[in-house]
DNA sequence: TATATCGTGTACTATATAGTATACACCCCA
DNA sequence: TGGGGTGTATACTATATAGTACACGATATA
């Protein structure tokens, strides 16, 4: 049970069906690893890759790196370096927003963006 | 050059002008690692402490958690897990919010606290 | 029917993480 | 002057991370 392995194959798979570049060997040669490896990772037999190797195989897979970091149980670089940088910030901000609704972070990122202030 | 270890040895030698039981020995003793361990921390001789060894020093030095933390290059799991669990919703929010001056990220933490919406 | 491709089993590795355990020389003070 | 407390040097360790390298039998292809 991985689910990042699951999902991984689940893709790959699917992408394979009309396409036949996305077998393993061929997917584990453009991301740059082993085949033997990401066929390991697909099955869950070992960890997770590291951020790097995700994030070529979501480029690959056409899939949200941040979701599949996340099922990783990762969380881009990027962001814990925006965290790392105001901690009181954004600690706050994120314990305070942890149990809201969807909806309500949505509008909040849209308030944002839009920029009306 | 260990901003982590630094800021440690800093705060305990603070507190150890007010109190002897702040020696890098006592410290040690009451977060549970051995004072060779701490000693090396402090000196920047050793990358820094786990999550939860760096907890309980903050507890200990009686500093913030997650600025600690920050100093040691890390985020607090609680924080990763909330991430984790809504990857694209809180991953927008972060990255529009990075570059924001401090007051507007403290407004809309305000503004969600006060819950006036 | 040869050969190219497929997924996978097995064995190994280098580096990082997060420390422990022991011993040492120095200083204080009673 | 000797016992307790101080910081630190040295050596070692267990576990995790993130893979590589190679070989094998099955399958598809031409």
């Amino acid at each position: 049970m991985s689910a990042f392995g699951d999902f991984v194959r689940e893709v790959r798979e699917a992408l394979r069906a009309e396409d036949s570049r996305y077998s393993v060997r061929q997917v584990a040669g453009r991301i740059g690893v082993q085949p033997s490896y990401l066929s390991k990772v697909e099955r869950g037999d070992v960890g997770p890759p590291s951020e790097a190797t995700i994030v070529r195989l979501a480029e690959e897979l056409g899939e949200d790196p941040d979701v599949m970091l996340a099922l990783a149980g990762k969380v881009s670089s990027d962001l814990l370096e925006a965290i790392r940088k105001r901690p009181r910030l954004f600690a706050d901000l994120i314990r305070e927003l942890k149990d809201m609704p969807d909806r309500a972070v949505l509008r909040l990122v849209r308030e944002v963006r839009d920029g009306d202030w």
